[in-house]
DNA sequence: ACCTGAACACCGTTCAAGT
DNA sequence: ACCTGAACACCGTTCAAGT
């Protein structure tokens, strides 16, 4: 066997190249596939030189979901691997107009970046309840927060209005990503969402009056233009303040 | 040794008793105190019997997260176990008025049962994603629904108004609970959010003016207080629809 | 300093055997 | 039908030993 044949590593192991490889697995495989055992496979190397890198899983777990949410949601003094546009997101909006699109536009970034990786919605839920205040959740404020102050809200709103903002895009590109995973194996979106709606159209019309008024809507909707309907909803709000 | 001095089960083993022993342990150790061991120990039996009852771990948390919304958010026709008051929440509301004060007590309702049951936010969360149109899910989404609609809701504005309020309260609770929480060694809730809040101040100011500039309100901030008013932001905003 | 890999403690789950 | 508990496969983490 020579040296040529024998398989070696591609660089040194570096903190970079664990969690490139932790979104990898996570990308291919979802939460239960990132393992230390298919972490040293795929890596070629051992637990202990992982652990050199990094202090725990739930380290490795955290830091992935930032290198993704850094990924589309760069600070106004990043700049990504390929130089890309900076999103308008973390550009200083000049007027309501352009920070209610500033808004959207950082909500389509977060939803967009769940559709690619779905495991980022439960590790992005687990993070902003089990450290609220960590960076990964602060770069998200910042990012929603900093239109919101550039749309003339009083400042004792500020808080209240980005914490409905952040929950809501969250939570909602969560569910939506849901929709669009789960169809995966055989059923599409659309039979998915059937099913669903089926399920709440039979429901016990004295426990549960409005899900089942609601199952029609569930079955036709669009998952962008809902999403975004709950965006300008807030902002509707906003503009009575 | 005696008959009456041998430990012996206090009843029958049955999946209530399984469910129930399960929010105890979760309560009082968190997501991670639940462990079979710890449960069989509690029930005094083996990982058998239990299996005998519920088919795994995951159906055992999702029992557990449900137990406990549905004791705090009781649909039309249930009754809890002392008969208490049904909740406004619950009621058909007469009025617009009528409808906003539900929403608003159905939203303290799973405010306060995060705050009780800390586990909930992160359990909650993570049904959410998924298994977005399960029992649990479909029960809160009525709750907070009903009252949407009875505000005078135009139709097609229901799912994303619901949608809004659901995502907002369940985050917002969880990320005030951890406030509440991480207090419990040592450090009071006063002064986790000063840290929190001393961390924000001494962010860069180019990366993150706005989370900069609202780091004084983090300090001085009512929980509750807060918590409604990113409810009422919504409330303004379906007023203008 | 960085890495190896066997060993450890613990976990959810199964299943042949009992009553 | 319901329960027992040993056994299994797998997991995150540690650590003495190497380079």
């Amino acid at each position: 066997v020579t040296a040529q044949a024998r398989p070696r590593r591609a660089a040194a192991l570096s903190r970079e190249r664990i969690v490139a490889a932790a979104v990898e697995l996570l990308d291919s495989a979802g939460a239960v596939g990132l393992t230390f055992k298919a972490l040293t496979e795929r890596l070629a190397t051992g637990p202990g030189a992982i652990y050199h890198h990094v202090a725990s899983k739930d380290e490795l777990l955290a830091a992935a979901t930032g290198s993704v949410v850094a990924a589309v949601l760069p600070t106004r003094h990043e700049h990504g691997p390929a130089d890309p546009p900076v999103p308008s997101g973390t550009r200083e909006p000049a007027g309501p107009t352009e920070a209610a699109d500033a808004i959207r536009a950082a909500g389509f970034a977060l939803f967009d970046a769940i559709h690619a990786h779905p495991w980022l919605a439960g590790q992005l839920a687990t993070q902003l309840a089990a450290n609220p205040w960590g960076p990964v959740t602060t770069r998200i404020f910042e990012s929603v927060g900093g239109p919101v102050r550039a749309l003339g809200t009083p400042e004792s709103g500020w808080f209240a209005a980005t914490s409905v903002l952040v929950h809501y895009i969250l939570g909602a590109a969560g569910q939506h990503a849901t929709n669009a995973m789960t169809a995966r194996p055989g059923v599409d979106r659309v039979e998915f969402l059937d099913t669903a709606a089926t399920a709440w159209a039979g429901l016990d019309p004295r426990e549960y009056p409005f899900t089942r008024a609601i199952a029609d809507q569930l079955r036709e909707h669009d998952d962008r233009e809902q999403f975004v309907a709950g965006i300008d909803l807030v902002l509707a709000g906003l503009a009575t303040r």
